[in-house]
DNA sequence: GGCGTGACCAGAACGCTATATTGGTCATGA
DNA sequence: TCATGACCAATATAGCGTTCTGGTCACGCC
């Protein structure tokens, strides 16, 4: 692994994520971000080709620490694996990490051109919702309703989740509801829609998913870091 | 009633409509409405306070007719008063509209302004989507899962329906659903979420919610006429 | 005399040019 | 071989004169 320069990577990605949650998205210059790295301006060339896919790494290092809370999460106690835990614990990982949260509340104040930048499409939280190898392993276990396949879920999955995400900015300023309870409402929606009443045991199921989430993990990574060179 | 006066409004809201939909919110002017609709820019003003007012007035006239189509088909049979149902309905009715699909679909090319505009909020789907005189009704009647009260729909209701709306600009061209398949989806996942399993019979609370859905209509006519005047 | 009208006005929006900024490159030097 | 910052084309911004447009109201027609 080249550590050092792994080291570089996120010292400069650091830097873009602090500037861009101060100033946005539209108002961060390569300049500055160089500047506040301590690096020239054409070193940050050497890691991404463009200044779109440096800030898209920003968001898939914020994916890969998400997805390892979850990883974590799922190896700890395998009732995690379940669709509505997961998507819970989605919910609150990525509300709690202002990066993310701005992706998936579409906060344009923030992230502005960015949010319908080519760019991102690799990210799409369609991948990280409805991952169809996923889905696959909890159908295979009786973990979702009879009857439903990976594939029905495509529609309804990523529009419910998407709702309770793009509704954030919409809320009148009263709403006296916490994370908690939000991600409770989204994660009994989920359940009561998509899974069994009495579902198998999770634990046969356990170990296939959280290696999926693992892998996961890695591609983003992967993204993250080997926007220009291999691997 | 004014018959004359409110056929002069019918003819200037249908002029405000057409260019509405052909150019989009920003471009279309009082005059060229005036123009269009065959009457002096002052006449206008005699009806509506300001522009806002006028479009939300044409926003107001759909709600109407689509408040109608609902209530229409409550009266012809009871089962469509359930709440997966109404809302079934409502997708489908709002999704053929222009005027009111570009209001919940947050079309930003053809509503620019008007979307984030003040005037709109008496008009704010949650009253259509989460009245709680309806669910009252439904919950009084049997017609909502034991122990959910109207008010624990106040998030979760509106979100989930909100989703299946605005994730529709965001759909990747080559989704082949339907609009009944979409519309299905959303029927079962509030169904699967707030209706009881058995519930009871839809007759007993029929009249009531139809009698709701008609006084609903009824306060969205006078807010499209009456900006002005009183009733 | 009450209703409808379009000339009128202030302020917002637009187009245009000159200027400044910035993403991305690459010759240079360590 | 790798890192750098001066450099450049392209885009964005600022300034400003002009046009456009929402809203008013004095007038005149029915």
């Amino acid at each position: 692994m080249r550590g050092e320069h792994d080291g570089r990577a996120d010292r400069i990605l650091d830097a873009a994520k602090e500037l861009l949650l101060r100033w946005g998205y539209r108002r961060v210059t390569i300049d500055e971000i160089a500047k506040l790295a301590g690096v020239g301006k054409g070193t940050i060339y050497l890691h991404w080709r463009t200044r779109e896919e440096l800030f898209f790494a920003v968001a898939a290092r914020e994916a890969v620490a998400m997805l390892d809370a979850v990883a974590a999460a799922m190896r700890a106690d395998p009732d995690e694996i379940m669709l509505h835990r997961y998507m819970r614990r989605f919910y609150l990982e990525a509300m709690d990490r202002p990066v993310l949260r701005a992706l998936f509340t579409r906060d344009a104040e923030t992230l502005d051109k960015f949010l319908s930048s080519p760019a991102r499409k690799p990210l799409e939280g369609a991948k990280l919702i409805a991952s169809r190898d996923y889905l696959r392993v909890l159908a295979g276990h009786g973990l979702l309703r009879a009857g439903l396949r990976p594939e029905d879920l495509d529609y309804s999955l990523p529009t419910i989740v998407f709702g309770f995400f793009a509704i954030e900015p919409l809320l009148p300023a009263d709403v006296t509801l916490g994370l908690e309870e939000k991600a409770g409402h989204l994660a009994d929606t989920l359940r009561r829609t998509f899974e069994p009443e009495r579902p198998s045991a999770r634990e046969p199921a356990a170990g296939e998913v959280v290696e999926i989430f693992e892998r996961l993990s890695r591609d983003f990574k992967d993204a993250a870091y080997g926007g220009k060179h291999g691997s």
